[in-house]
DNA sequence: ACTATTTGGTAAAACGTTTTATTTAATTAG
DNA sequence: CTAATTAAATAAAACGTTTTACCAAATAGT
């Protein structure tokens, strides 16, 4: 019994009336009798109606539909932003197609181009060099668009993120408070914004505290780089800082990498090295004895993102192309940045 | 400047010829000379023209998305998948609309109506206890569907997932193999048959290896449990079995919530307790002194549920239906079941 | 009692494609 | 030199909606 799809004319046709009668009863548009409206309601509830959307798209204009362009849904943080921000679409009704660029621009281009062809009421994205153009163009052409996670400086487009630099300098700020003076940081050669945001929140801080800034104390490990290698670069870059008492991850992944190599080289933290990374996560809960970090404010970005695609979707009004709201971070402190014994 | 989107008909208009024309160059389908073919082909380009995929998909029933519906886009496992499932989709030119069901029966029964909604050519569903009606009835109605990470006992409906039974008796074998022969087994209580595979997978190893099935040595922590609660219930568990020397974790989520529980207990791995827990991941590598895995092959389980549902889509045939491919997995030994050295 | 107005309902156009059936022009066959 | 074939292009219908404009009947206004 292969049912075919019951449409709204099926439904005028079982119940003697018009098209336009089923669609504006559907709707609860225009001016139909009450007794009309109920027997109408009652088949196509009977025979499970539901409208093709993409007629209605077709119609409207309005898929029902927002893009997701992230680094990579896989991560731990995009995952858990992909998340929240599904669920709170839902809330409008809509649904939402994602895609992964592994920061590799040319999908990011791919992407937005497919996503173009009235597929998708709107954008978030999270941005990336080169990507800027492309982004801009669809703002121009009016499609609603909401950058996450970073931005790009010199263009009114909304965003949302997390208060990169405060947060780098919030990092450092506790390694001062716990005794640690001499800290390294390891951060990722791509040339994104937030990254830039984090190492400037670092050097200022350093800076702040009459601290020396030591730009041999920094590592920028090749995002392209493998696992394994990029475990070996950082072991490399401790084994060099002999003076370094604390180290400062910029991402999630760096700061696992990170404990990779301090734990082969059979270091021990906090002692012989303090640990901060940024983006919490389970594994720094869970490793001993703990790894402060820096941990974003997943839900309210991912909340904030779809309320502003959300309300740019509904009023086209684009007076919210200057928002520039960046949330604050939690520094969650644990074991690997305890108060410094000096023998 | 508000660039509308350019149609055939515009290019029709720009080049002189008719609506029909175009759409066949551009599909090459009819037969149309080289130079009018030329001729709009450059216009199309010029103006960057893309096809309204709402039109293409109401005239042809085809939208080229997928639906996935899993129990968490923001976890390890299914965040992996998802990222595979969209790179290997996109080689077909399919694009993914995703959801999280959190194992709730109606969410997931939200999601499959809404997305039956002409809206998806196919489905890539995890398949929870309750969901078996829903889905056989898309089934019924000739639609594409694999089901990942499980299946519904009795019913014929193409899966791909890891073999959990093999699985959960080679975790026996692994403990037994290194001297641990008190062995306890954490699970989870929903009814999901991946996770009675493994039980009795579980109680089989044990049986053949000629251990006592104690069955107070399992544990179900409920699923709707909060974190704390359930390393608490784990802690308790843990405690009662004083002569339990290896410990089985059906799930990444339940591993994880064991480790702290054993952190917190103050017991070594694998002195005290040797430890293997299903699903790798990065915290199982990196925490001291590496716990054992079952790994499962994200990226053949995602691969092959796509190329199920490519070859469903594009040949009508259901002769897939009887598809039942269990892949195995395969187990990574750490640390935590190190060779048991008896005092 | 005649004109306004409201009420309940519908026809038909439009959205942008794909595709079938047709037309016209050009080529080949006999 | 006609008749049959083929090549090149197109008109028009259809997909399932939404929505504008309109109509007829009933009600209200004066």
């Amino acid at each position: 019994m292969i049912k075919k799809k019951i449409s709204i004319k099926d439904i005028a046709k079982l119940t003697d009336t018009s098209i336009t009668t089923v669609s504006f009863v559907l709707n609860g548009k225009g001016r139909i009798s009450k007794e009309i409206s109920k027997k109408i309601l009652d088949v196509a509830q009977k025979n499970g109606y539901e409208p093709n959307r993409m007629a209605v798209g077709l119609r409207t204009g309005v898929s029902k539909v927002i893009g997701l362009i992230v680094e990579n849904i896989g991560g731990p943080f995009f995952g858990e932003m992909a998340k929240v921000i599904e669920e709170e679409a839902e809330k409008d009704g809509y649904r939402i197609i994602y895609c992964s660029t592994n920061n590799n621009l040319q999908k990011g281009k791919d992407m937005i181009r497919m996503l173009s062809q009235q597929l998708v009421d709107g954008y978030i994205i999270t941005p990336m060099k080169g990507l800027e153009k492309d982004i801009q163009s669809l703002v121009d052409s009016e499609k609603p668009v909401v950058l996450i996670d970073g931005y790009f400086p010199g263009f009114d487009i909304p965003h949302v993120l997390v208060n990169n630099y405060e947060s780098a300098y919030n990092a450092v700020s506790c390694f001062v408070r716990s005794g640690y003076k001499n800290i390294g940081m390891v951060t990722a050669d791509l040339g994104l914004v937030q990254l830039n945001d984090r190492s400037a929140g670092f050097k200022a801080a350093l800076k702040d505290h009459g601290l020396k800034d030591n730009s041999k104390m920094v590592l920028k490990v090749p995002y392209d780089m493998s696992k394994a290698d990029g475990v070996n670069a950082i072991k490399e870059f401790i084994g060099k800082q002999k003076q370094m008492d604390g180290i400062f991850f910029t991402t999630n992944y760096l700061g696992t990498m990170g404990l990779q190599a301090i734990r082969d080289l059979g270091l021990s933290i906090p002692g012989d090295l303090a640990v901060i990374s940024f983006d919490d996560n389970e594994i720094f809960n869970l490793y001993p004895p703990g790894i402060t970090t820096i941990q974003q404010p997943t839900y309210e970005i991912a909340k904030s993102a779809i309320d502003i695609l959300m309300e740019q979707i509904s009023s086209r009004k684009m007076d919210a192309s200057k928002i520039d709201l960046q949330i604050p971070s939690k520094l969650i402190e644990r074991g690997s940045t305890l108060t410094k014994v000096t023998a």
